[in-house]
DNA sequence: GTCTATACTAAGATAGAC
DNA sequence: GTCTATCTTAGTATAGAC
């Protein structure tokens, strides 16, 4: 990655945490960089392409954290630090959550390279959730409405605080400990 | 409300639900409806406005087919039958959740008129919340996360289909029987 | 890689006639 | 209440020179 594309990704969450993703334009994400809007063209192929990239850029940046993780602890313990790391990088970033694990920017999809990521997280949730007894697809499903959804309501409702996330820790406990889908039998 | 009005709102759900909240513009609205776009200034007073007209549109909806839920049955199984209904109509509509549940429309404000029929619908759910013995400020929190979590998951990864709005009943069971959350007393 | 200039498209909103 | 005409703003993208 080159200096200036970083500086250009940069802007564009300057910008977007300012004012929402909707403001990330090319005129004021040039403006930022110090160069004219069309000269944006030489190091992202469009405004779509942009988005791509700050989604590849914000996935990589939060898989980098999760690496630095102790895998210290048992499994239990290592899903809810997990969870959590993910948790708190949603939310630090009304914009990110929206581009990261929503699908409200019209017209936006990421490319496959780009989704290989966000599939990298998911398959760490999973191998921990499988090591607890609950990988099943149905568990998987609940789990991440759960973690979704406390990020989704922190949003929306207090930006900046933690009266949803907080719940984080007690509400996984519930679910490891006695969530069982209907029609999948248990093995206790 | 006029009849210009009701087909003005129709349009713009039309168009939404085609298309997105984003497309949703008053030259294609008027276009619809089968005037020009600044006579749609007569009914409505800005592009805000109606998406201020949509959000308490929709929520008189809901609440309308709230009221005509029986009655019946235990405090929890009226809690059921309530998270069910405005779930089910959440994610029957993407847009529409988005719009009434999700705050990712830039600039969007419902107004205290509109909002106060949102809080009718928090007020029907807490006071059944109450009832089971959950209805604290955490548990009516967690609550929201789980229905909500359940909604926007559905919506972002399989719009229209009920993997993850099918774990509603027993999630809600589980918190119900099972959720406390941490600083709480138990008076069990 | 960056510039100027510009094409193109589209949106919300207002003025004033009928 | 609806029309035509227009204003104003703003965005993405391209052409071609340096």
């Amino acid at each position: 990655m080159t200096e200036r594309r970083r500086q250009i990704l940069l802007a564009a969450w300057d910008i977007a945490a300012e004012s929402g993703l909707g403001a990330v334009t090319l005129h004021e994400v040039a403006r930022r960089v110090g160069i004219r809007q069309p000269s944006l063209y030489a190091h992202v192929p469009s405004k779509a392409g942009l988005y791509d990239a700050m989604f590849a850029h914000a996935y990589g940046e939060l898989l980098a954290e999760i690496d630095r993780l102790p895998p210290r602890g048992t499994a239990r313990e290592q899903l809810v630090r997990l969870s959590r790391t993910i948790l708190d990088y949603a939310v630090a970033s009304p914009p990110r959550q929206q581009l990261l694990f929503q699908r409200t920017i019209p017209g936006f999809e990421p490319s496959a390279e780009s989704y290989a990521l966000a599939q990298r997280l998911i398959d760490r949730c999973v191998s921990l959730l499988s090591a607890l007894g609950a990988g099943s697809p149905a568990h998987v499903d609940v789990y991440t409405a759960v973690v979704a959804g406390l990020g989704a309501q922190q949003i929306a409702n207090e930006p900046g605080g933690d009266r949803w996330t907080r719940h984080l820790e007690p509400l996984l406990d519930l679910f490891l400990t006695g969530f069982h889908p209907v029609g999948e039998d248990r093995a206790d």
